[in-house]
DNA sequence: ACAAAGATCCGT
DNA sequence: CGGATCTTTGTA
């Protein structure tokens, strides 16, 4: 038909399989798509954190190989989701190469603001946990021409984890 | 088997 | 600032 709307180039998992501190801030600004029940959600993605590796106290792999964490050792392109306080599912990308474990979590689109408000918005829950970032998957993102500035900060909510609490891995769009 | 803590959010 | 609410993990 004519007016189509353009199809959106979609990032294949080989996408997600540098660092995430090289990551992270080019996912500010590209769009999250999500297929629930025949409706599709797309926003862009304007609040991000990057959590790296067995040493970084505030990554979950800190804790070593763990049945949560497996998903982590994985390749990048993965989505892992987990529970945290009872309530809010926490959407995370796993990047880098096999066995290095990393992740980033999506805090934020234009939409909804808050990791655990954007989750519920967009029905994501454990069910997308391990799987592929894929359309048929349900969860994709995909590739924008919007440029958004950013900044970064301390990442939140993780005081518990000493110095690198302080490590400015929070990507925030302005 | 049990206790403690948690990458949050909301209402007071 | 405290409560909600339950999974994951460490310890015994």
């Amino acid at each position: 038909m004519a007016g189509q709307r353009r199809q959106n180039r979609i990032l294949s998992p080989d996408f997600f399989k540098s660092d995430a501190l090289e990551l992270a801030p080019k996912l500010i600004g590209k769009y999250l798509v999500r297929e629930y029940e025949g409706n599709i959600f797309r926003s862009i993605i304007n609040e991000v954190e990057a959590y790296m590796g067995e040493e970084d106290l505030a990554c979950h792999a800190s804790k070593g190989r763990t049945p949560r964490t497996e998903v982590m050792y994985r390749e990048g392109g993965h989505i892992y989701i987990y529970l945290i306080y009872g309530m809010y599912y926490m959407l995370n990308i796993v990047t880098g190469e096999k066995d290095h474990p990393q992740a980033i979590l999506i805090r934020g689109t234009q939409e909804v603001s808050g990791p655990g408000r954007l989750t519920k918005f967009y029905h994501i829950d454990k069910s997308l946990n391990t799987k592929l970032l894929l359309p048929e998957t349900g969860l994709w993102l995909e590739e924008s021409n919007i440029e958004l500035k950013y900044k970064t900060t301390p990442r939140i909510g993780v005081a518990y984890a000493k110095e690198w609490a302080l490590k400015p891995w929070r990507y925030v769009a302005y």
